[in-house]
DNA sequence: ATTGGTATTGGGAGCGCTCACAAGCATGCT
DNA sequence: AGCATGCTTGTGAGCGCTCCCAATACCAAT
């Protein structure tokens, strides 16, 4: 029984390669690493041969030999939110340009059991290491029990649990928002915030209350939301209802569309009667009613340091965690700009 | 020299343990692999090396013999879009529960050589098969072309490319928006359209156009947008100007937003002077001002379906390519209901 | 006592590849 | 001529695992 038999012809392996090329198998090899000391004739005559048995080497037996997969995992938790879309999408391409694939692994609910099963499943499929997108505190919290000799890298995680983060400075993206509104001479500002489980929601809420401390203003209560619009209605509400708010910074661009519902219902005027800032930018930001007035954060640049990180602890995983600060950037648009018509952006 | 030396210790592997629990590696590799013959005893022995090594199987070395690694690639075109970012989500949720993770491989620019080449680097990478999130028509003709052997199910791409297709059905919910905005009395329905190479786009447009017929209405005019809420705000200002537009369905919630902008800054009242209805349902919609009308997708079913498909493909690469149409649904709200307050949904 | 079955265990081969090493053969130098 | 040097190629081992097959132990049945 021969190789190139009947029916369901097996892939090619290299051995194949070789025999029709009339070299040893490990001139196969060379010309697939690149090895520089191979004929040129040797080599198109190899190259050939791949080409006709459209042969492509089986990574697995590559990976167990040399230890090494040009893999990593990204651990996140439901990636369809636009900040862990982004993030996402822009680990994939830093990965891509590296040379590495990316598997994922979404843990449905947060808890620490979830998280280790998540880190376990990449680790012994086939991954050198693992970025994880961790937005909560529970999230994180976990991480730093993760008993794992794999490289790990905590992406929008706060202090990272002990592993090097990177993340955008969601306290200074804040204190620009608030500082912002505070130029336009509106008293106080009033914070809807994100969930309090979330390290970016605290952050703001940080960088809202020290701004104001700095100005010497004493911070009204947070309303809190869970990111959804409809939370940023039911606030909205209540702060239509104050009478006295003439200036909001909302912890995201979701929760800020429903407090502009909330106010546009109530007969509320933007910017005239109240201003509103967001947080993230997010592509529609740009064209409520009116357009929305918030903080960009550069994903991708947090995709690439992320990806840089962790190609430098899996270089050497003995090497100190350090860490990335990615600067927000805030974008004036007509929620808190004079009446005119003008926007910025887009 | 020894195993357990000195010096960064070697991860632990099966016959570590089996010296540990002083059986033989196959009696090991049993127990990881559940095979019922094996002794309580020996099997907790064997649990409680591998716990005290904490070992972890190599996933590589058992690809290599077994021909199978539990892995599905995923390709895509920008993964951000509200879309293919909920259709991935459901991919992976759906394979996690079958046992498989997931690889991603997102697709700069969609040409066919990229495509063949983001399939290739799977391919080889350790995937048993493919889901391609193909919405655009160059992507499905290039996956048309694609010399595989590897089994490839297509999700949002129309005919497939001659693989086995999963999509939402496109043209009975355009269909669903129009009937029910032509119900309302408003004469005919104007149409702003997505991409023109995008398949779902060109859904709608059926969709809505048959539906047309069916009233024996002539269609007007397509407006192209680009699904940014830029187009949308674009094609609005257009309908704006005319006067004479009573309804408008747009290709999605995205555009949909800059239509309902552009008619406000004219003054146009919505649902007062026209009707809106627009498609995806994205979170926002239902507290844009005022809440959309729109077609709910049920991405969960879509990334269901697409895993089956695939898991059968696999299983038996020879069978005929079935396909697989999830309903969509009409989501009712004030954009084009009387000009009461009541929203409907969330 | 012998046979036959069944549950449990071990031995050895080999998956497809890369690595370390060595061999062959030109070419350059003393 | 003789030997070192560099380029090109081949040989064999082995990565960590699962498969196939055989060996042992133990029981009931002949």
């Amino acid at each position: 029984m021969t190789r190139n038999d009947i029916s369901p012809r097996r892939p090619a392996v290299m051995a194949d390669v070789a025999r029709l090329a009339g070299v040893s198998h490990q001139t196969v090899s060379r010309v697939l690493n690149e090895h520089p000391s191979v004929s040129p004739a040797t080599r198109d005559r190899i190259l050939a041969a791949i080409e006709q048995l459209d042969y492509r080497p089986n990574s697995a037996a590559r990976a167990l030999v040399t230890r090494r997969t040009r893999g990593i995992g990204v651990v996140s938790f439901t990636t369809t939110l636009f900040g862990p879309a982004n993030t996402l999408y822009a680990i994939e391409q830093a990965a891509r340009l590296a040379g590495y694939f990316v598997s994922v692994a979404n843990v449905e609910d947060v808890d620490e059991d979830a998280i280790r099963h998540a880190v376990e499943r990449l680790g012994s499929q086939f991954v050198e290491g693992i970025i994880a997108i961790a937005p909560q505190r529970v999230a994180v919290e976990a991480l730093r029990h993760v008993p794992s000799d794999l490289p790990l890298v905590v992406v929008e995680g706060g202090d990272g649990g002990g592993h090097p983060v990177v993340c955008v400075d969601q306290v200074e993206g804040a204190r620009l928002a608030t500082r912002h509104l505070l130029d336009r001479k509106v008293g106080t500002v009033w914070h809807v915030a994100g969930p309090i489980d979330w390290l970016e929601a605290q952050g703001r809420v940080s960088g809202w209350r020290s701004e104001l401390e700095r100005a010497a203003i004493t911070a009204p209560e947070v309303l809190r939301g869970d990111w959804t619009p409809a939370s940023g209605y039911a606030n909205g509400q209540l702060l239509a209802e104050r009478g006295d708010v003439r200036a909001v910074f909302v912890a995201n661009d979701q929760m800020a569309l429903g407090v502009l519902r909330a106010f546009h219902e109530r007969g509320l005027r933007i910017p005239d009667d109240v201003l509103v800032a967001g947080f993230d930018d997010s592509p529609d930001s740009a064209f409520f009613t009116p357009p929305l007035t918030t903080v960009r954060q550069n994903f991708d640049a947090v995709g690439r340091h992320g990806m840089e990180l962790l190609l430098q602890r899996i270089d050497d995983p003995t090497q100190a965690a350090t860490s990335a600060v990615v600067p927000p950037e805030l974008v004036t648009r007509q929620s808190t700009l004079g009446s005119s018509w003008e926007t910025s952006g887009r």
